[in-house]
DNA sequence: CTGAAAGCGCTAACAT
DNA sequence: ATGTTAGCGCTTTCAG
């Protein structure tokens, strides 16, 4: 089944059942129609495969994940394949599982299959190695952003994601608040502890307590909250890096028969659905806008692939506050 | 950078290249050394665009998801990836959101791609419509299965899953059991209380509270078994059709002042580690092997390819218990 | 063992 | 407006 049978049946030659089909040649209207009609009856679909070695362009493009599909990565990814494919665009996906020797074997494959352009995504709060220099095709860097300042990177805006947060808790009247978050290596932990305290310094404000470092779960929320409530320093909201470790928090908190919000409000970070609507009262959080992180990041690897610009550094999405009960002020 | 700049610092015909470089002619060891030091140094990579228009295969298959990667969705993908990846085949990825219009698009993209095969997923659960007839290559569905018998699926084996939680149950000493689930419309609820139903009457035994149908939350969880407590009826066990209602179950059991297990055990479905280790105790549940279910859909499809050959029918992975602390006993 | 030649199915100049 | 032609970069007979 190819445009020669199609031309066959139309009655015309090749390259005509090539412009009414692809729309740019001229073409009278009712030939088109007669190609359009035995088209269809033959049931031909343009072979791309062709069309690609002819034209370069595979309208292709690879994305290699480093965290086999997290949490965060899947919502980056859904909003890398909707605007993909509002441009037609396929997207190839492999698991290069933060190994760097995986990864470099993808990126053969991707260059073998001609891919236009490539999309790297990463667990979020991270830096990563770049890829390799001197690709003969575009790269994007998503969640995790390249070290290297010539490449181009997108990763929500966590730091001012924290300073909401932050303000928040003041804005509802809390001025005595506790940090708890993930690990201290991490650096989604020490950005988000310095956007906290910078917004209490604005105010002339300290944490009550020092900062409390740990795990992201929920384990690790009760087990500090508990701590705090020991060590008897008197709060009135908790700021947690995670919505796991908001729900820990929360939840011991309930037991302790300390009232959220009336006693104390605690926000998480996450935006995450299971999370944050199990959670009792339901969370108040910082949404990391993960969708458009995803589109933004393919919508500059689409710029890319058409005008050969691809502007570096590290481009940083909003995160958004979602007010819920555990914050609400009666 | 083509065969033909290879071919030309090499000192040999394209055609030897070729040969060396695939490793399928007979080509003198040293010549080859050479063509593979030429292909080395100037970073060349075959066209496989060129290589597929040829021998007509792109070592491609589509896939074209309908739950927009739900929780049950990823861990499928990563299977059908791992098992593909081993065949150097790449998978292109669509978001169909069960939309059987986007569907139909994605299928004629995926056409004119000339993708080797296409792998279809969905919610596990459900069945779900034929793609289409007479595709010109092998179609296989995962997760949620054709209606068509006809075509090739590969599921959990969901009922299997749901008698060896009750005969779990029934082992651990417990004969007073109660079924918690999700919706009763969702087939996954019908056979997971049919299969629960069968184990107990295969002993002349009955559920002793009637079945509870709601949503797959927390939330309906910690509701349904207050309902149970309310009633007044005894019961030693609770059967819960996802790892979320008996995260619920428990939660509200322990806030009871209910002993789990001591005095009831609590299994689920599912094995998310996020529900099942934050849960206090910890989760005893069902692994419906998704790493697997996805691996073998993806080899049933490259043998299709490879024979022809595509037996048609649902196959059904097995389950596994992975007992917790939520049903041990002293 | 190596090379010349004929396509795979399409697109886009360039004629007509 | 339509057709002719010359490739895109590779693989594979088939000669030498």
């Amino acid at each position: 089944m190819t445009a020669g049978d199609v031309a066959a049946r139309a009655g015309v030659s090749i390259s005509t059942v090539s412009k009414a089909l692809s729309g740019k040649g001229a073409v009278r209207y009712e030939t088109k129609q007669r190609i359009l009609a035995a088209a269809r009856e033959l049931n031909f679909q343009t072979n791309q495969v062709a069309a690609s070695l002819f034209t370069g362009k595979t309208n292709t493009i690879g994305v290699i994940t480093s965290d086999r599909f997290g949490r965060l990565t899947v919502p980056v990814l859904l909003g890398a394949i909707e605007a993909l494919a509002e441009h037609e665009i396929a997207l190839v996906l492999c698991d290069g599982r933060g190994d760097p020797i995986r990864e470099q074997y993808f990126v053969d494959s991707f260059l073998r299959r001609r891919v236009d352009g490539i999309l790297v995504t990463g667990a979020g709060g991270f830096s990563r190695d770049s890829l390799r220099p001197d690709l003969p095709v575009p790269v994007v860097y998503a969640m995790a952003w390249s070290r290297d300042d010539r490449d181009t990177s997108v990763v929500p805006d966590d730091g001012e994601g924290a300073r909401t947060a932050a303000r928040h808790m003041l804005s509802t009247g809390r001025e005595q608040l506790v940090f708890i978050s993930g690990p201290q290596r991490d650096d989604a932990s020490r950005v988000r502890l310095a956007a906290t305290e910078e917004v209490l310094a604005g105010r002339d404000l300290r944490l009550v307590h020092e900062p409390l470092f740990g795990d992201w779960t929920e384990r690790w929320g009760r087990q500090a909250i508990k701590q705090v409530l020991l060590s008897g320093v008197a709060f009135d909201g908790v700021i947690c890096a995670s919505d796991q470790i908001a729900r820990g928090v929360t939840e011991a908190l309930r037991e302790a028969d300390v009232d959220v919000p009336g006693a104390v409000g605690v926000i998480g970070f996450d935006n995450w659905d299971v999370m944050v609507e199990a959670s009792r009262p339901p969370l108040s959080t910082i949404d990391m806008s993960l969708h458009e992180v995803g589109s933004a990041a393919a919508e500059a690897l689409i710029a890319a692939i058409d005008t050969g610009e691809l502007e570096p550094g590290i481009r940083r999405i909003d995160c958004q506050l979602v007010p819920r009960e555990s914050t609400s002020v009666a």
